[in-house]
DNA sequence: ATCTGTAGCCGGATAAAGTG
DNA sequence: CACTTTATCCGGCTACAGAT
């Protein structure tokens, strides 16, 4: 059994509650991992969990290491999570004892945040899978006003609090699953262009050849290395023309 | 005994900086 | 301007511990 420390502001605890929240199990949130999170409860941009729907991204340019194009990504990724359904949300709390098992658990019994707050330790206890250990623990936790107080701040921000629909099924794409890299000058478009085109239909684009490269796509004067490492790895080529023949399907 | 949560390690992807 | 290099971070996998 482990020590807690009761101090809500604790600044180690903080920083391991962001870095949970943030996490692949809970609103994974791309381009934002363990690091940016000491990063930015240390800079003091986070005080809680909430805080991370309320960055400036002003105050993030000015840090080093960080230009447009990664807080673009960043800021992506964190409107995308404001799409994850309530489950993740609810494991993202980081109520002890809840995680992503007991969240979908207890979202088979209630259908929403609120209802899950208003529940007392009998309701809670009596569900099937859920002991006194994690009923205590979930009261508990919706008791706190400084917890009801990110709750609402999370609330504002548009996260689901309410138990989501089915989302619709995506269209099939032709190049979805695939990754390429891009070698050499196409012929009439740009490399910018071309990553567009492979994108827009479902691909995606890297600047290194890896085992996990489906085509190493070429283009005049190719580079060396890639190419050689495309022949190692046998990742098969292709060139644009062939390319613009697949995405038609 | 089974299942859930936590911690650490490793490979791959991305962005920034550097070179011809 | 296109490509390579370098550094950093994300995400998957594995092993371990605690709870039911």
């Amino acid at each position: 059994m482990a020590v807690f420390c009761v101090n809500a502001a604790c600044p180690a605890q903080l920083v391991r509650r962001v870095e949970y929240f943030v996490s692949r199990a809970a609103m994974d949130i791309e381009g934002f991992g363990i690091k940016n999170a000491r990063l930015f409860v240390d800079k003091g941009f986070i005080k809680d969990i909430a805080d991370v729907y309320y960055l400036n991204r002003d105050k993030l340019l000015a840090l080093e290491g960080f230009k447009e194009k990664k807080v673009d990504n960043l800021f992506k990724g964190i409107e995308a999570s404001k799409a994850q359904p309530l489950e993740r949300v609810l494991t993202a709390l980081g109520i002890r004892f809840v995680g992503r098992e007991v969240s979908r658990l207890l979202l088979t019994h209630f259908d929403s945040l609120e209802a899950i707050a208003a529940a007392d330790v009998e309701t809670l206890e009596a569900i099937d899978g859920v002991g006194p250990r994690i009923a205590v623990s979930v009261y508990d936790w919706f008791r706190r006003p400084e917890h009801q107080a990110i709750l609402a701040k999370l609330k504002d921000a548009g996260l689901n609090f309410v138990a989501a629909r089915p989302s619709p099924i995506e269209k099939a794409q032709p190049l979805s699953g695939l990754t390429f890299v891009i070698t050499g000058t196409l012929p009439g478009v740009t490399r910018s262009e071309a990553k567009a085109a492979i994108e827009a239909a479902g691909g995606k684009v890297t600047g290194s050849v890896t085992g996990k490269t489906s085509y190493l796509l070429i283009g005049e004067n190719p580079g060396g290395s890639k190419f050689t490492k495309a022949q190692k790895l046998g990742t098969p080529q292709i060139d644009w023309l062939a390319l613009q023949g697949m995405m038609r399907g």
